[in-house]
DNA sequence: AACATTATTGCAACATAGTCGCAATATTAA
DNA sequence: TTAATATTGCGACTATGTTGCAATAATGTT
């Protein structure tokens, strides 16, 4: 499974980039100019993934949003992404705060996938 | 709205409670004797959390998690649930584990609503 | 440059989780 | 017992995300 360059690869890289926060299918789809279908969305993001190009978050409104991996995975095969995420209630905006966060599990109890949401208002909106 | 004490209300909360764990509508209605319907099960479970005898959390499988309130929001009227939630990949056992954190934000942020879950292996299952 | 291979796309259908309107029912207080 | 109204069940609906399949397009080779 070579991965391929494509428009919408591109395209939808380009629109995370920029942004530079976590978007939504939803968020990602307004923001760009051409036409791509919503299955093509996602399995582009879901293929980002795989990569470790982008890593996945779970709102606390159900939602899935994808940001581009910065300092999480890049360096070492494991995959933290263990940072919290912030989003605002009022504009929408999902941003990885950089702050990284080591939590102690009981014994036993392995940690495979982190989703640490804090929803509030941002610096703007509140 | 007075609220009224029904067959559903008395055994979904009890369902919660006996559980001691955070549970999905469909592992409530899994969990019950009698017939109820789904729309019930989540209105009875969202006035629950109206009334603060109850928190909702979203898992990082999309799905909403209830949990019956200990230590949160009994004492105070801010209702915090800020402790962390671990999500059995294995067994599908979502738990409250009583570590709070408390996470600074950057200027200017507000934080209203928690929702941290770390997915693994609990200890029954690594 | 043309071709063969196969990753990717678009479309439609599907799956699941959750919500809502409304009439019927059941709880509470008088 | 009765009146008022909170709650329930049913059905329909919305939203998010996934999948199968045929059509399309990107890549390496000749």
């Amino acid at each position: 499974m070579k991965r391929r360059n494509t428009h919408s690869t591109a395209e939808i890289f380009e629109v995370l980039k920029s942004s530079g926060n976590a978007l939504s299918h939803d968020m990602i789809q307004e923001n760009i100019g051409s036409d791509i279908d919503r299955a093509t969305i996602y399995r582009v993001l879901n293929r980002f993934c795989e990569d470790g190009k982008v890593h996945k978050i779970i709102g606390d409104d159900g939602k899935q949003y994808f940001a581009i991996c910065h300092n999480c995975g890049e360096k070492k095969k494991v995959h933290s992404h263990n940072h919290i995420h912030f989003r605002c209630l009022q504009c929408g905006k999902v941003e990885c705060l950089e702050r990284d966060l080591a939590v102690p599990l009981p014994e036993g109890y392995v940690a495979k996938v982190h989703n640490l949401v804090i929803s509030g208002f941002c610096n703007n909106c509140s």
